[in-house]
DNA sequence: CCATTAAATTCAA
DNA sequence: TTGAATTTAATGG
């Protein structure tokens, strides 16, 4: 009789098969190029990773020796400034890239990335992932507009932390987060500290707080500790919309 | 920035 | 399922 905790959500499901075939991610590239990899070598030689929530699976300074897809998940992609300050480049979900330079040339990672929730990766070699892209033009194509848009978003990102204003680039995260996260139950489908929705726009946990108790006065959103719900998107966009930025991604 | 208090989450029995 | 322990939020100096 095997004595397992039942307190943690232990539920197994089929994640037993963790192969690209049996995979279910409708925003993975490898898998929506599946009837061309089937069976390559780079399919067949990855390998699955798994992280408990807080786990940080790169370390900035780390050599490169691949690449990371999400199965399974959410991650924050972070850099650590001068004075140790912990700037949060990006937020990433199932069938996104981790890592992204994996591929080229780099030989040390120069981000960490750490797991928000127990996730699953999938593990890419370097070597498979460049015989790969160099036959498989579709493949190629398909990875290249990925990396598009993260350069468009990046910079656009670049934008709004030098020229927005605290209260600017606060609301411009919960944008963000429900753009790419949405709701659940009328909260952002992603929980996360005052001090992680200040890294990301850029400023400190104080001054997060305090633009969150702002906007709850205003009724422009709601707060149940972490659950953030987001009551008014039509004031909320236009705020920053009057300060000339939009675009979505 | 730090200290204090209130509130929420986690953990283990 | 509960509540004690720990972490996180909120406020004011």
């Amino acid at each position: 009789m095997p004595a397992v905790a039942m307190s943690s959500h232990t539920r197994f499901r089929s994640i037993n098969d963790l192969s690209c075939g049996a995979c279910q991610n409708k925003n993975c590239i490898i898998k929506n190029n599946l009837s061309i990899l089937e069976d390559s070598s780079l399919v067949n030689n990855k390998s699955t990773l798994r992280c408990k929530k807080g786990q940080q699976f790169i370390m900035e300074g780390a050599p490169v020796n691949g690449l990371f897809f999400i199965l399974k998940g959410t991650v924050k992609v972070i850099r650590t400034g001068i004075n140790g300050r912990e700037q949060i480049v990006r937020f990433a979900k199932e069938g996104e890239i981790i890592g992204h330079r994996g591929f080229g040339t780099e030989e040390y990672y120069s981000i960490g990335a750490i797991a928000l929730q127990d996730t699953i990766l999938c593990y890419f070699s370097k070597e498979y992932l460049q015989e790969t892209l160099l036959n498989n033009p579709k493949f190629a194509f398909d990875m290249m507009l990925f990396y598009a848009n993260e350069l468009n978003r990046s910079e656009n990102k670049v934008k709004s932390i030098s020229q927005m204003t605290v209260r600017e680039r606060v609301i411009d995260s919960l944008l963000y987060i429900h753009r790419k996260f949405g709701n659940l139950n009328g909260f952002l489908n992603l929980p996360l500290s005052r001090r992680e929705y200040a890294d990301y726009a850029g400023t400190t946990e104080e001054q997060v707080i305090r633009v969150f108790s702002a906007l709850k006065k205003e009724k422009l959103i709601a707060a149940q500790g972490k659950k953030i719900g987001i009551s008014d998107i039509q004031l909320l966009k236009r705020e920053i919309n009057d300060h000339n930025y939009f675009l979505d991604s």
